[in-house]
DNA sequence: CTGAAAGCGCTTACAG
DNA sequence: CTGAAAGCGCTTACAG
């Protein structure tokens, strides 16, 4: 017996209800599932369908109902395990609820996050729940707004818009790190972020810091060495973290300055992982020379020596939360947005000692 | 200046036509881009689309040129930095190329991969790449090609299938890790792997092992070590570390029995990282207790003490292959089907010693 | 319970 | 260069 040629023309309602000698309107009940049928045609239509291999259209479908069945959803990284982890959580509920998951990546760049709106927006989504990667701009926000579609944000909000959003307590959780480091006797704290920016270039605005995520966390940070009566903390607040290399850089110029730090908060695991290599790199014993805590718990730093202090964020939860909300929406509440805050705890493991 | 509630229909060409004072067909050609208008026509049209809002319906779109511009890709789980890094692969090709990337887990489970291979399909996407997770199972992979659907399959090969593959030398690339370990005196190694499996359960038959990925390693790995004379290799052959808890049982059962392994090879980071706290918990030190060596190089086999010795597949380029090869078929290339074999090395760091 | 017709928003020939 | 008509594969009223 050959194959063959794979027979390029899908089979379509049309041919299952030619083969079952019924009409397309009843041959698309059954295979829609929709309407009622008597089971003897129901059986006729399934049995003509199974042999001709009829496979639905859903962009038929969709075009039909006006609903896709599908959300979007744009992360700034994919690759970044914080993201993968919220995307867990999104799709187990998204699949719960019978919808379907597109997943796009901004690669933290207004334009590739545009350009991956729009895509989802012209392939109709139900709705979409966006990570936005410069929380100063909203336009592109607003607009999908505009056209309908719901939107919720996710670990970041858009303070100019009136738009769900589902983040951690970022001020709270980087409160938490610094007393903690405090309570140790560390004085000199460094804050460093994958932000764009020069080494050595050190925190004086808001508007370096595009993710507000970021940006609470280092209010909570400033906060509470204010509070422990260090004011100039902010210029241990440094950007350009932005790869291995760059890392390195930061931290040498780090701990050639002065004051000099004691301690290192990394904003998220990835510039955790590379600040912790960098001071494999020069020899320094953590937390004997240097203390340091890493935003998010994530695999590595368990398996460190020692293992790393984190403040431990429930992203599954968090990811969880923006796609029950999202669906409330498109399911038609149209209540009031509202921001929702998830609490963070500290996970105190060995990479706190105390200061020199 | 108050916004009104979103306008619910979105606009269409037909909308931008009327507005433009042009005939449907002419809008389209200017929001399509096809075709030949003048410069006057282009420019009130592209005016009238502005100011309305436009934002084409990709679905209309694919459902009249039957091409969604969109390439589906099933992998095992998403959260694997093994897939995320092949998903950028991928990704990178394909976006270049001008294709969209939709993403489904199959979490391993041939139920799940079925239902997204459905889903994709009926989302019509252009073409697709799958990680089977059972490669025994063909069938649901044949009816999407006889339905028309390129398909690259990724990591894993489908013996009974003919289409186009791209994995890595997973046979030599095993024999190499097993090699490195003997030249240090290693007899009695152990390999331990993800697949479902009673505790101390032992490799005695392929179809244990449905992921030809893991069963070409395990091949290379009895062929090198029957090569040095050991004989009953595949006794230390494991299944079962699903997960932390599993894993610990496995290597406590291992370690417990006879002959007690020296080195353990674990066949992909996850169990390589669940391997390594086993070990660490147990208060053995590595390589001086035991030496290991994990698949993949992941992010935390360099933080570790020691680092980790590993094998480099290098998934990236694998992801970016498995692309190129599905767009060139996409493209029209009805060539023979053909099986890419990526070649592997061997990272070499401090999780290797002698054997006591 | 079943069928004929219209329509979703585009693109594709086919005329002018 | 521009327009009128048909069609992609479904679902949705509307009749019978």
């Amino acid at each position: 017996m050959k194959d063959f040629a794979p027979s390029k023309r899908p089979v379509t309602v049309a041919d299952v209800a030619k083969s079952a000698k019924v009409s397309k309107a009843t041959a698309a009940r059954v295979l829609g599932g929709y309407g009622t049928v008597s089971d003897k045609v129901r059986s006729q239509v399934t049995a003509a369908a199974a042999v001709l291999g009829y496979r639905p259209n859903e962009l038929a479908r969709s075009m039909t109902t006006g609903r896709s069945g599908t959300i979007g959803v744009v992360v700034g990284d994919i690759e970044n395990a914080f993201f993968s982890l919220a995307v867990r959580g999104i799709s187990d509920v998204a699949r719960t609820a019978g919808f379907n998951v597109i997943i796009a990546n901004s690669g933290e760049e207004l334009s590739a996050e545009k350009a991956a709106i729009d895509l989802l927006i012209g392939r109709r989504v139900d709705g979409l729940i966006v990570t936005p990667s410069d929380c100063g701009a909203s336009d592109h926000l607003s607009d999908a707004i505009g056209v309908g579609v719901p939107l919720v944000l996710f670990d970041r909000a858009i303070p100019a818009l009136q738009v769900d959003a589902v983040t951690g307590a970022d001020r709270d959780a980087a409160m938490m790190a610094t007393r903690h480091l405090q309570s140790f006797g560390h004085r000199h704290i460094a804050y460093v972020t994958a932000r764009e920016g020069e080494v050595g270039e050190y925190f004086t605005d808001e508007s370096q810091l595009p993710a507000t995520s970021v940006l609470r966390r280092v209010e909570g940070f400033l906060a509470a060495q204010s509070a422990n009566g260090v004011q100039d903390a902010h210029r241990l607040v440094r950007l350009g973290a932005v790869d291995q290399d760059h890392t390195d850089a930061v931290v040498a110029h780090l701990l050639g300055g002065t004051p000099r730090p004691s301690a290192i908060i990394a904003s998220d695991s990835v510039v955790g992982l590379e600040v912790f290599r960098s001071l494999q790199t020069r020899g320094l014993s953590v937390p004997r020379d240097i203390s340091i805590i890493s935003f998010f718990n994530a695999d590595w730093t368990t398996v460190t020596t020692p293992p790393i202090t984190v403040v431990d964020q429930p992203v599954y939860e968090m990811g969880r939360r923006a796609a029950e909300r999202l669906i409330a929406r498109i399911d038609g509440g149209a209540e009031a947005s509202q921001h929702f805050t998830i609490q963070t705890t500290l996970i105190s493991r060995g990479s706190v000692g105390q200061a020199s």
